[in-house]
DNA sequence: GTAACTAAAGTAAACCTTAAAGTAATGTAT
DNA sequence: ATACATTACTTTAAGGTTTACTTTAGTTAC
């Protein structure tokens, strides 16, 4: 036989006072006598309440919850900021509903509809390679609830924003990719109709630039974020013979496909064919050879995140004044793209 | 200015009907003509409505949301676990709803209160590595909300369960392991308290009784499944001296501690120390050696899972008898554990 | 022509909580 | 002694939706 969950009123019946007051002792209303408060506590204990959340969100028109919107979840850079996210809520007493896009944005879109029919108070999003119909942001912005764009993030003037410097972070690898002798320098680009694809692009264009490195507009390929699409760019190039020394890729995903891509093929990285990655995962480090990146320190984007979105929570109702924050990045070079210490 | 949300009620006045008129239309109730129904739903749209979820949840006392809670997030296995869950959610109209216990008991005990809370329709879960009090299952229970265990299982009769064959696959990779000529086996065993835990120990009991091999009490040891564990773990066999030849590691996360150290103390895997785990990931063909392991298809769990709840659900006022299914895992040979392939 | 049915709506109540306003009893200031 | 505050409650209403029941008009059956 099924329970009936105990309501405020269950609680009320048995001590004969309204349910108001219940509702006022449990969350420590100054209206309600500490006597009273107590009496109602340990019942509400004894009987098992908890609140339905449904209701009190419904009658309290907000939900004490955060809406997280992410393109992927089993990577490690996602992993790692949703993790931290989690711990800043708890901490604060926030629920986190999280959902993932799979990179596509019209699943993008109604999450975000979803998101703001349950009422969150806020949302934290990282939006997928393909979204351009930016429309369901301006319904948002409208509605009035508090949003942070974190890592990817649209075209869109005053809104709070955490991103990583990306064009440094990539200028920065190129530049060192050249002092260390490289000149053949592809870059697989994911899209550079979103920023960290354009940026990164742009950090690349300039080194070169600046180092006066001629840019082969075949070693530049657009197409994606994720594996698979490393592993298709990389065949692509092998197949027309017209391979690069060495692969800038956007993310970490794209360089892991490049491994399985010149692996399959015979290719010995970084000797056959070198790699650098913008992006970190903990195991970078045990890959063979292990892959030299761009980092991009995940705990702090999402604490600066979650400090801005509760910060707006909090004021939600003063003016509005968007927070732009810019992280950096640190080269890291392990066992790729490190010149005459190659290994042979 | 902040819009105010569309209700039921603006579309009702625009038209001139009553709420439910509406309410109905748009749930194509057989209640209203099909002009009426076409023209509601035209100005729905025209207006941007979104039904406000808390009312309708309220109201109709369930939530169309699956609750998942898992251990970890940003680890590969409960990664492409969730992933998948939320493919088929989706597929079938389900929002979830994820929640992480950061391996922490408290946790876990407040996110199945806050869903039930929540009304979520079900729960799929992974308890945590130190879940020992179960009565907050037992609410889950009497409450009639439909959940399903997976991986790791607390241990209680009657409820459905989606696991994979632990003991089968750790005997098969021990079993591998003596047959290339292992004797001096350790095992990482996680905590034994726990499903995983205790069925791969068993198995790796079983395999080495079977071949009468000793086992060494001191090689053997617990702690916990993430990558600390087995840092830890190593060091300390390492700082006694007292090594053994092969580490079977109870989660991939461990094996990765296993790599850290081994590294740190300049020991190669796998000619000086040798590893093999259970559970994969992505990258463990990548790893410097690749690493082998007992793969655990995640696909299968995660798709068995949600097929268990979704049935669960919508025969919720039936007689309830438990599904406990297994899934079968595979041993994957790549670099560790290879005997006289032995990499040079 | 009337009983019985059907289609297409409408009304009332419920879901559970919270915010706002009201009340009664007691205390305080002038 | 009167006006005003304070304390500890209660009552009322609202939040937006759904469910169960009712109404109205029109159709069919004989």
């Amino acid at each position: 036989m099924r329970d009936r969950a105990i309501t405020l009123n269950d609680i009320a019946k048995k001590l004969n006072v309204s349910t108001v007051t219940v509702s006022k002792a449990l969350r420590n209303h100054p209206d309600i006598s500490i006597t009273t408060t107590k009496e109602i506590k340990r019942i509400a204990e004894e009987l098992g309440y908890t609140p339905n959340i449904m209701a009190r969100n419904l009658s309290a028109r907000h939900s004490n919850t955060i809406g997280v919107v992410v393109p992927k979840i089993a990577h490690f850079f996602f992993g790692s900021i949703i993790e931290k996210i989690y711990d800043v809520a708890f901490a604060n007493n926030y629920e986190i509903i999280l959902m993932v896009s799979e990179e596509k944005a019209e699943r993008e879109r109604k999450h975000i509809q979803t998101l703001m029919a349950m009422k969150v108070d806020g949302i934290i999003i990282s939006i997928t390679q393909e979204t351009k119909d930016l429309e369901v942001f301006d319904i948002v912005r409208r509605r009035g609830v508090p949003i942070v764009f974190i890592d990817r993030v649209p075209e869109i003037k005053n809104v709070n924003t955490v991103l990583v410097n990306d064009k440094l972070g990539a200028f920065r690898a190129i530049e060192h990719a050249i002092k260390i002798g490289y000149r053949k320098i592809g870059h697989f680009a994911g899209y550079t109709n979103i920023n960290i694809g354009k940026n990164r692009m742009n950090g690349f264009k300039e080194a070169m630039h600046k180092y006066k490195v001629e840019i082969n507009p075949d070693w530049v390929i657009e197409g994606g974020f994720g594996e698979n699409y490393g592993y298709e760019s990389f065949m692509k190039l092998y197949k027309a013979n017209n391979l690069p020394d060495l692969i800038f890729t956007v993310s970490y995903p794209v360089a892991l496909g490049v491994y399985m891509a010149a692996s399959e093929v015979g290719l010995k990285i970084p000797n056959d064919i070198d790699v650098i990655c913008f992006g970190s995962a903990k195991v970078q480090k045990f890959l063979s050879p292990p892959l030299s990146c761009v980092d991009q320190p995940t705990d702090k984007i999402a604490a600066e995140a979650m400090s801005i979105l509760l910060e707006n929570i909090e004021k939600r109702d003063e003016g509005f004044i968007p927070i732009n924050r810019v992280i950096d990045t640190e080269l890291i070079l392990r066992g790729t793209c490190i010149g005459d210490e190659k290994v042979e």
